[in-house]
DNA sequence: ACCGGCAAGATTGCATACAGTATACGGACA
DNA sequence: TGTCCGTATACTGTATGCAATCTTGCCGGT
């Protein structure tokens, strides 16, 4: 793949098959250009520490280095590179102290967000995160690891965005992808924990016991950061 | 002030008088725009809903639309403007829904702040706090808005630098000053009982009680939130 | 052999130029 | 008179160009 799919000039058929509705701006090239990097970054084709060089972007993703670099701003701002001014962008490193902060942050915001699911589930909304949980269920008998790792930012996503509160649920997505980018190298063993765990949460969302949503989300939560402290500190061995 | 402070071609003399030790890399342009905007934005010297026309900013700052587009993004992902496709930059407009949703996290992450704060506070870092108290006080026995707005952001942040997460101070950070933004125009009546919290909450954090320092934050924070929601619903009168 | 200075290449940061899209205005027609 | 359509203008999005700066490697001195 040499260049982005350049639905920039995508020709609009005159009202063909009814499609687009919608008023359909045409997203800013940047934006494309900030998904494609930042999925090179995640699944490590561009490695931490990395320098990355406008030009050489530019030139692999088929567009001129404007984009580029207006992407790359962001995604410092979102903590995926480092910009060092007159020297560029790297690859951001992550390290132990930083994924630890991160982690905490999240169980904070994500306890939050338990607490507003359970106070705002629909009977919709329920029958929604059990189908979530049914694909985990499925992904973890399959042994699939990607589809695991899916079904989980899913199911998580899910709940911030039954709370109804955008702020939150935004902050929530950044933060967590961070934290699943630093966690995926190790080693991922308490998946069944996990979704029994999350299997509970669900219960909770659904009786409408906010204070027990939060107990369980914050248990979690914690559970998942004491285990990326265990794998951390028994690494060298 | 028409143009800013261009500090990027700054002569530095030859080791003169033993001045910037650090590498001191000159600040990009953006950056300093960024600051420029978001100071003109939050004095509302550039009103919510605002066409922001690059080429303007530009000509108003003494600089190219380079790096006025790239501050813009940035002012993006920090919730300043909106950016519409091909339209360009708009000044965001708060509503009540969204600053709710903002006082609300912000009273997540503050609580937690105030926990961390509790467990990591040296002798040091208590004689600051009370400095900072004082320095309040003294702004409300001079009936000094500016300085006593301040003064609270002051405390905020030196609570949250206390306790040791970056990520954690960061974000709230970015939260707290777009809170105060909506918040500053409505009246602010309860200065008093503000800055008692406050003396509640250093006492806390000095005795190095994680959880009472939590609960009187959590308080403080629903406090405000509960005042700006009564300004908010009595306000047509 | 090691260190400091110097020059060449590489790369960023900013400015300018061009292309494409959205909005506003005005005239033709019902 | 009101509406629709076409054109003109304004502005954004992208590309290219230029100057300043950083980095690297080489050379001379010690």
């Amino acid at each position: 793949m040499t260049s982005l799919p350049s639905g920039r000039r995508a020709a609009r058929g005159p009202l063909s098959a009814a499609a687009s509705r919608r008023v359909e701006r045409p997203a800013p090239l940047r934006q494309a250009v900030y998904d494609a990097l930042l999925e090179l970054i995640v699944n490590r084709t561009l490695a931490p520490g990395q320098h990355l060089v406008e030009a050489e972007l530019a030139e692999y993703l088929g567009v001129s280095r404007q984009p580029v670099r207006e992407a790359l701003q962001r995604l410092q701002t979102d903590g995926w590179v480092d910009l060092r001014p007159a020297q560029g962008a790297f690859v951001h490193t992550p390290t132990e102290e930083e994924a630890d902060q991160l982690l905490a942050v999240r169980s904070v915001l994500e306890t939050y967000s338990a607490k507003l699911a359970a106070e705002h589930a629909t009977a919709q909304d329920v029958k929604q995160l059990k189908k979530l949980q049914k694909a985990g269920e499925d992904a973890l008998a399959a042994a699939d690891v990607d589809r695991l790792v899916e079904a989980n930012a899913n199911l998580h996503a899910a709940v911030a965005s039954i709370g109804r509160n955008k702020v939150l649920s935004e902050m929530i997505g950044l933060v967590d992808r961070r934290v699943r980018w630093y966690y995926t190298p190790i080693a991922r063993p308490r998946s069944r924990d996990s979704w029994n765990e999350h299997a509970e949460l669900i219960a909770a969302i659904a009786d409408g016991d906010a204070e027990r949503a939060g107990e369980v989300m914050h248990r979690h939560a914690e559970q998942t950061r004491q285990t990326y402290h265990d794998q951390k500190t028994t690494e060298g061995n």
